[in-house]
DNA sequence: ACACAAAACTTAACACTGTTAAGTATATTT
DNA sequence: AAATATACTTAACAGTGTTAAGTTTTGTGT
């Protein structure tokens, strides 16, 4: 029993080694650079070590996955103190969109890359438990806002699509860039803002 | 004149050429098996005579881009039979649903490869033609929305980078597989349009 | 301490990728 | 017919993910 965990640990240790340079190289330089003998070079192993703790590059780029999402969640941990769930959807609005902003390279893993939902869909487990459980979330507030009166009722799925779609189209858009030649750099994340300001104060019933 | 219009032409129905086995590779197969290799096998050119016709592959996907636009613009035609400015905004959406399901490869190519933008930077007229249009037309239905006073009225810029989002929001998680673990693969396409309606209505300020 | 087995790791290679410099045919012009 | 410009190709560079086979290190039982 104690090897055994011994042992588990020790492959942890080296998996989490992984994964702490491959985030370091991505983070800082970007995914493009991000390949196996750059991230074997960096912990001194042979490129193919890599392979005896993940199936395969996509393997590794879902696990980096989940760290991005684990980071998410930390910083919707300010959510629980705001009462009124409009304004409490409006802060996660705003918290995604900082979580975009400050790790760009992060979201477009999460949420445009093809690689991790390759992994995933390989996988038996046919869940997918991270994003899951952000969906969760957002279905959550949503049913406060329409229990209260303060956006309209509908399907509650629908709704939450609408939600994130908005939300992750503005960061989307501007992670990849196709804000950059049509709107003022300057101004991008601002305009951000006030179009979730816009769209929250448009869903909302109350005060009309 | 005669000649360098031949000339002219000649060069531009080999990049069409080009253009055209690009085009049926990265339809048919998707784009990461979308190769300079391949698409010279296929016009059966050398690899490298694809060089003198395009910088780099950037701007070859640039171009592929430029394409796709066309077909973008074709797909909103039926826009200006539509009175009703709302509604007219509502069956942009919908197009763009539409094209993003009928060319997810087109779509990603859009909207979410870093590819075409890179190209897009290193471009000396520093405009974005195609994004330009098609952000234009947007604004002026808005612009038109507002002035019939169907939705709230705010900044222009603003109001269409919601509205834009939303929408890409939705197609975009679609095309990069976001929805697949979290939504019935079956009600997707129709879950994103009822998203899209709630939207509509939600923002309509009339009949309230 | 020694032999054996299992675990950890590496070497060398395959089949790809985008891209470039240099060379070769093919037309066109003088 | 010679010179020149156009069109295209060959060969190579430097990189990618990935695998089969071989080596070194570590742990275990006697």
């Amino acid at each position: 029993m104690v090897t055994k965990t011994r042992k588990t640990n020790r492959k942890e240790e080296i998996q989490d080694l992984i994964l702490d340079a491959a985030l370091k190289v991505f983070v800082e330089e970007g995914l493009e650079h991000l390949s196996i003998r750059r991230i074997a070079d960096m912990i001194s192993y042979s490129p193919t070590t890599i392979y005896l703790y993940f199936n395969d590059k996509n393997h590794l780029l879902f696990e980096l996955c989940e760290l991005g999402f684990l980071r998410m969640a930390e910083i919707n941990n300010n959510l629980s103190a705001i009462q009124n769930p409009l304004k409490r959807l409006h802060r996660m609005g705003e918290n995604y969109i900082k979580f975009g902003m400050e790790h760009p390279a992060y979201y477009d893993l999460m949420f445009n890359q093809a690689g991790p939902m390759e992994r995933l869909a390989t996988m038996d487990n046919s869940e997918w438990d991270s994003g899951d459980k952000a969906l969760a979330q957002l279905k959550e507030i949503i049913v406060e806002c329409i229990e209260q009166g303060m956006i309209r009722k509908g399907d509650i799925d629908v709704i939450a699509m609408a939600v994130w779609g908005t939300v992750h189209g503005l960061i989307s858009l501007r992670v990849c860039k196709r804000f950059d030649k049509l709107v003022d750099a300057s101004e991008v994340v601002q305009t951000m803002h006030r179009s979730l300001e816009w769209l929250i104060q448009s869903v909302n019933i109350t005060e009309k």
